[in-house]
DNA sequence: TTAAACTTTCAAAAAAAAATGAAAGTTATT
DNA sequence: AATAACTTTCATTTTTTTTTGAAAGTTTAA
């Protein structure tokens, strides 16, 4: 395989699997194209290499830097704008779990804590729907939390995670 | 709020989280309303609750099913089929794991491993390709692991976690 | 201040994903 | 072995998501 191959093989699987995390596949490949090159790339340039139109790697590329995860960059002496991705990747998963955690998990937490919160009548029924719901909040909540614990080691905490669960 | 409406807040919910993570809307509302019911349902009163066809509730039945996280259940006397869902929390969610590892995350190794050993030539382009490649690798297989490992403590291995984080 | 070089926006079109429902399939009962 | 009770399949339709591209917007430079 040359490198040509591989790199688009590259693209095209993160795309892939982009998808299947709901994220879409254009923003999933356009991180993928930038994450692997060694200098910033011109919007003209994912619109080529990528072959979609303006407006759509617009969208995806500001949607790219609102994750956190996409910088615009200037070159001196150059009108366009360059872009270039997160590339460490310890940084890269902490700023995807900070921002899923804030846009999903918070937000179904709230809703969690609200219905298992009702009254629950004398029905098998009903009780058995606000001690799962409870269940599941308190799940949930531990699992966010840990998540945010083992974040907070920043440099290396993937392997730092490592060590403390194998000893 | 009431029980009738509580429920239907939690389904709700539950399939729009599905869909953010790249699960089909109505099968998370599926699993949703059989989490909370404290007895098996039958494909008649799933597509009665979650107004839908027989052939959508019957294959996002299958597909449940599949990721292990839905089981069939038979009623002495009865023709229908009915359908409970995994309960335990700790249970569900290593399945979860499970599953996504083995059909997204297991086949991106294998690519990574591949695009990662194309012989880089001399420029500065093909050999960031490598090294970064490279080290998404690593991580994800890292990532991948340390999931394997905390599933593996079976019960209450949230908990368990959490204990060895915070010691 | 004008114009060139570039980016963003958003209504409309296209593509992708999901849902329908009727026919085919299956299994249990008489 | 016929029928009733149920489930699955899949071509078609519907809905949702994504993409396009042209107009509007912005910034820089002459």
């Amino acid at each position: 395989m040359e490198f040509k191959e591989a790199k688009n093989k590259f693209v095209q699987t993160w795309g892939a699997l982009g998808s299947q995390w709901g994220i879409n596949k254009t923003m999933a490949q356009i991180h993928a194209l930038l994450m692997v090159s060694n200098e910033p790339v011109s919007m003209e340039d994912i619109m080529e290499e990528l072959q979609i139109s303006r407006g759509n790697a617009s969208m995806n590329l500001r949607a790219l830097m609102d994750w956190g995860i996409v910088y615009k960059e200037f070159k001196v002496g150059e009108r366009r704008e360059f872009f270039t991705a997160e590339k460490d990747l310890d940084e890269l998963a902490v700023k995807i779990s900070r921002e899923r955690s804030k846009r999903e998990i918070k937000p179904t937490l709230k809703v969690l804590k609200e219905v298992s919160s009702i009254e629950a009548s004398n029905s098998d029924e009903e009780k058995h729907f606000v001690d799962q719901t409870k269940k599941l909040y308190d799940f949930v909540l531990k699992a966010d939390n840990v998540l945010d614990k083992i974040t907070e080691y920043k440099d290396n905490w993937l392997t730092k995670l490592v060590v403390k669960i194998m000893k």
